[in-house]
RNA sequence: UGGGAGGUCGUUCAACGGUAGGACAUCGCGCUCUGGACGCGAUUAUUGGGGUUCGAAUCCCUACCUCCCAGCCA
């Protein structure tokens, strides 16, 4: 390597963030004792997405980056909407994309003192019982322009709102009955600091803590407090939790001595053709929109993963589209950039021919059948050769072939000469074709000299395309995915109409017998390769033994098509 | 019409009072046994208006635009 100025390789080139700064800052300054400490706090409600890939890639990147340390911790506190399938998937994703968590919590661990130091707020008298209904506290709380006005039991004695709050624990009331709120300000202009909820009442059967509770705490109130008691320095969340920074800071002020965690902010992921929200993604999944919460069209982490995505390729992502407060909707190209650039240098070469049209070499002894060497790799001379069958009947891309050929078509065409990739140059002399006039097979005619694919008198062809030998070709089933919405922001719609309706209904092509080279046969899922001039496919898991399911994970960059949309 | 936040190429991130730069996208060209990859080149931006300064994307004022907040969700 070429030696630099930089004696610090690992500052060198790393993006440096506004969020890096202020901890670089802090730990320059020795605050928090010179420690950094952040977290991954997903509610298990849903199945991670690739925006909170970016908010993973920023804790745990960070903290690996700077030596600090990042834990996982599920933030648990509403049993009605979370699961343990939800906290298995994450934690499973979380591990694929590459991450290892110092260590892992739930909010629930918590309850207890949490529980507690609300009984602190009650007798210091910042926090009450209220007995306002739901849609009194609503009416209660004012507008936006307007402020709030205090509840009638808000100067309630701290003994009486100890007894009642205890209880509320002990299950006396039924769900709704009491509420305990923080008593702050009801003329706040900020409407999270107009006294509120701090625990509810809700029997609901936790999925970690079972029926041990029946209150449950919000969570403006638990989430500072879990940060505080895992002594996370940092607390990265995302924009909508601004308005939300003063009533962190007022819990950790009222409750906590000495390191406080801070709240920084960032702007959330958008990418354009799909959306990012859970409820969303949810409502694909239950309305069967998708085939699941990981089915390839998805922007879901286990998503992404069956569709063939590479966790290296989505932490580059995440690294190229830096973090900012700006709001932003990155173009899904990015993503689709990183996945080739990542599988260009790693993925093996095999030919594989999706819409076939049959090719038979009338000068090709019948019943002969050579094995000849193709490149595995030319990204990667490591990578080796390996042995493909070539016969006297071949299939060939149908859109190899054009009968009365384009300006700039350089492919087959009758009486033209091409490359068949690395075996021999071929020139078609007769189009056969059914009753309907449709093309069914081309007689070729090869030329012995070029085996191998060169030509000993240096003559040369425009264009080399793939191919299978007919009868060694391996029947697969191929799955090609367009974008799940057909236009760019699938949330701008008119009055009355959903996201639904912007569904792209030729999201999902099945091929069921595109033809593949026989090496295939071993492959398992999740294997990836380049289909040569088609694109990077990935085994799917619904593949059985001897009935190979490939999933189309981006095409190749497409020159010809791009020249032949322009000619229309 | 309260409060909070944000406006830099088409998109995204940088530049932190001193030559507005990178990536993706787009368009050319070259190279190529993948019309891939790779290489080279090009286009395009500081929201408007004032001010401070030798010098402003950066500091000040002002206008405009966008986003977030009225869950006993997170």
């Amino acid at each position: 390597m070429a030696p630099t100025d930089d004696t610090t390789p690992a500052a060198a080139s790393a993006p440096v963030d506004f969020i890096r700064t202020i901890i670089d800052e802090d730990l320059r300054a020795g605050k928090n004792h010179g420690r950094l400490a952040t977290r991954f706090p997903p509610e298990p409600n849903g199945y991670l997405h690739i925006g909170h890939a970016k908010s993973i890639c920023l804790n745990f990147g960070v903290a690996e980056e700077r030596g600090g340390t990042c834990n996982l911790r599920f933030d648990d506190t509403n049993p009605t909407k979370e699961d343990v399938e939800y906290v298995e998937s994450i934690k499973a994703d979380v591990a694929w994309l590459g991450f290892r968590w110092d260590a892992m919590f739930y909010a629930s661990d918590y309850f207890e003192q949490i529980y507690q130091f609300a009984e602190q707020l009650i007798r210091k008298g910042k926090a009450y019982v209220d007995e306002l209904t739901a849609d009194e506290i609503r009416a209660y709380r004012g507008t936006l322009t307007e402020p709030g006005r205090n509840s009638p039991w808000r100067d309630r004695p701290a003994e009486e709102s100890l007894d009642l709050f205890r209880r509320m624990r002990a299950g006396e009331f039924e769900d709704g009955k009491y509420i305990l709120r923080a008593r702050i300000d009801m003329g706040s202009p900020n409407l999270n600091m107009r006294d509120p909820a701090l625990y509810r009442i809700r029997r609901a059967h936790h999925h970690r803590t079972g029926d041990t509770w029946c209150i449950y705490p919000m969570y403006d109130y638990a989430h500072p407090l879990s940060d505080a008691l895992e002594r996370i320095t940092h607390s990265l969340c995302t924009l909508e939790f601004e308005d939300h920074r003063p009533l962190y800071d007022w819990c950790v002020d009222n409750l906590i001595e000495g390191d406080k965690p801070q709240q920084i902010e960032f702007a959330r992921l958008n990418l354009n053709y799909t959306v990012m929200s859970k409820r969303k993604l949810l409502q694909l999944v239950q309305q069967g929109h998708v085939a699941g919460w990981d089915d390839p069209r998805m922007p879901t982490i286990s998503g992404l993963r069956r569709r063939g995505y590479t966790p290296e390729s989505i932490r580059n992502f995440c690294a190229r589209i830096g973090v900012a407060k700006k709001e932003n909707v990155i173009d899904v190209a990015q993503l689709e950039h990183s996945i080739r650039e990542d599988l260009n240098k790693r993925a093996p070469r095999v030919m594989a021919v999706l819409s076939p049209l049959k090719v038979v070499i009338t000068n090709y002894p019948e019943g002969r059948v050579e094995e000849v060497d193709v490149i595995n790799n030319p990204e990667d001379a490591s990578a080796g050769t390996r042995k493909v069958p070539f016969s006297r009947e071949l299939y060939i891309e149908r859109d190899d072939f054009r009968e009365d050929p384009p300006k700039k078509f350089f492919r087959l065409a009758p009486g033209r000469e091409v490359r068949l990739r690395c075996a021999y140059f071929i020139t078609c002399t007769e189009v056969v074709k059914n009753a309907d006039g449709e093309v069914i097979e081309l007689r070729c005619t090869y030329d012995p000299a070029t085996r191998g694919g060169d030509a000993p008198d240096g003559r040369k062809v425009k264009a080399t395309l793939h191919w299978v030998s007919a009868s060694h070709a391996l029947d697969v089933q191929v799955r090609l995915y367009d974008r799940l919405f057909n236009v760019p922001d699938p949330d701008d719609v008119p009055e009355g109409r959903t996201f639904i309706d912007h569904l792209n209904p030729e999201s999902l092509q099945v091929i069921t017998h595109a033809k593949a080279e026989p090496s295939l046969a071993s492959a398992k899922p999740l294997d990836r390769f380049q289909f040569e001039r088609l694109g990077y496919f990935c085994v799917d898991a619904d593949t059985q033994p001897g009935a190979l399911v490939f999933n189309r994970t981006v095409s190749l960059r497409d020159t010809w098509a791009k020249i032949e949309a322009k000619q229309d």
